[in-house]
DNA sequence: ATTAACAGTGAACATATGTTTACTGAACGA
DNA sequence: TCGTTCAGTAAACATATGTTCACTGTTAAT
């Protein structure tokens, strides 16, 4: 979408401060989405923002509003690709230090724990309106969500990693983790800062948790398929 | 909190259509948590709900709403019982006709399956606060739901099922079931009616994600006590 | 039979909301 | 250089909200 200027950049083009015009917009679109992200971390539910809040948090007047989106369930879309864009940068950073050694799920829970830490309000939108709020959300977050499972099955697959299991019941692995995955992070973001001890409980019972899940894995037989009879 | 009569009661005080004072204000107020839930279960969240809203929908003037809550939490708290009482039902129904035999997963479902669409608002409300809204019915309602795997897994040790895990697996394993139940439960209370394969797949998969889960667990070993080193 | 209690009413308030309409002025393309 | 585009503004609208107050009429207690 942004355009490509012909005749060599203006010497401005890159400093700090002033933008194109493109920019500026793509600017104040991302602090309404900012907004709307804020205002939901301070302990409301997406459905329950109003846009005049959004725009007062952003910043602009309300007639903006309809410059970015001409709808609240729009923003909400651009929300959940926020969110999904998220989730899929954790797995492509994951793949960079693959280094199965020790603990492997111990040490993956401290990296996703780091990873929340970074990115608090968009797993906090993921977790809280993946079941409640507005039905169209809740789907496009759901799609989001089944992506990002059927990515980490391939991962896995990739990886040689259970290799007794069909791709069926790898997905099935990949979904229960991420459900598991997706509570935990609604119960960790939770924690008042400086609650060490808790958020430590928090992490070891989801560390344990995870780990009976993947026993289950190991121990797992495919069933034989139906016979046609 | 009901007042008893002292003098031989009125002969109407059982039949339909007429009640004491304190019935008839118990039924307004019910009527209030009932168009709450119902106004949720078009899908919208909690804290998007207004009092006005409440009010019309229960079939009152929104000054009555004072008579019964002074603040919109306070319905909050008094659907948080509600559902946790319905989550309690639950084990309590279950515990009576505890017959073992054949598929115990699979029948188990199945009956929660039957009881979600029986207490469909309920669940719906449960599961999508459970994460989302306002952090104080959050909280009360992840306090009901820790009440509720207790309960299930003292009712798990006395039946002497699993018995080589140690209390505080078994109340994992119930914590990672539940959380299994309650994702279940929004997934398959989404679905539109009149699509029995969808649900039937869904249903599917919540078995086989059990499966594992006990999988898990049967071959689960207890760690050895930390040694005071 | 009198009286007090009190669940539900109705009107009014200050404020909030979403949306429309016409406008301003800086960045842009020619 | 000049005219156009268009992100952000400002004022006004109809309508919604939460809360208050004084009231009504039935029910319950004396």
């Amino acid at each position: 979408m942004t355009r490509i200027r012909r005749h060599g950049a203006s010497r401005r083009d890159e400093t700090a401060g002033f933008a194109t015009r493109d920019e500026r917009k793509l600017r104040t679109r991302a602090s309404l989405l900012d907004a709307a992200l804020s205002l939901m971390s301070q302990g409301r539910s997406f459905t329950s923002l109003g846009l005049r809040e959004i725009t007062r948090e952003a910043g602009v007047v309300p007639t903006s509003f309809y410059r970015h989106f001409h709808d609240m369930d729009e923003l909400g879309l651009a929300l959940v690709e926020e969110g999904g864009l998220a989730l899929r940068q954790m797995l492509r950073e994951a793949r960079k230090d693959a280094a199965p050694v020790g603990d492997v799920i111990r040490r993956s829970v401290l990296i996703y724990k780091q990873y929340l830490g970074e990115h608090r309000m968009n797993f906090m939108f993921i977790a809280g309106e993946r079941s409640g709020g507005s039905p169209v959300i809740r789907h496009a977050l759901r799609n989001q969500v089944n992506l990002f499972v059927q990515e980490m099955a391939q991962d896995l697959r990739r990886l040689n990693f259970l290799p007794h299991l069909s791709t069926a019941t790898l997905h099935l692995l990949c979904g229960l983790v991420v459900n598991t995955m997706l509570n935990a992070a609604s119960d960790i973001l939770d924690t008042p800062p400086g609650e060490p001890r808790l958020e430590q409980e928090l992490v070891d019972n989801f560390v344990r948790q995870l780990r009976l899940i993947f026993l289950g894995a190991l121990n797992w037989k495919e069933p034989p398929p139906k016979p046609a009879h």
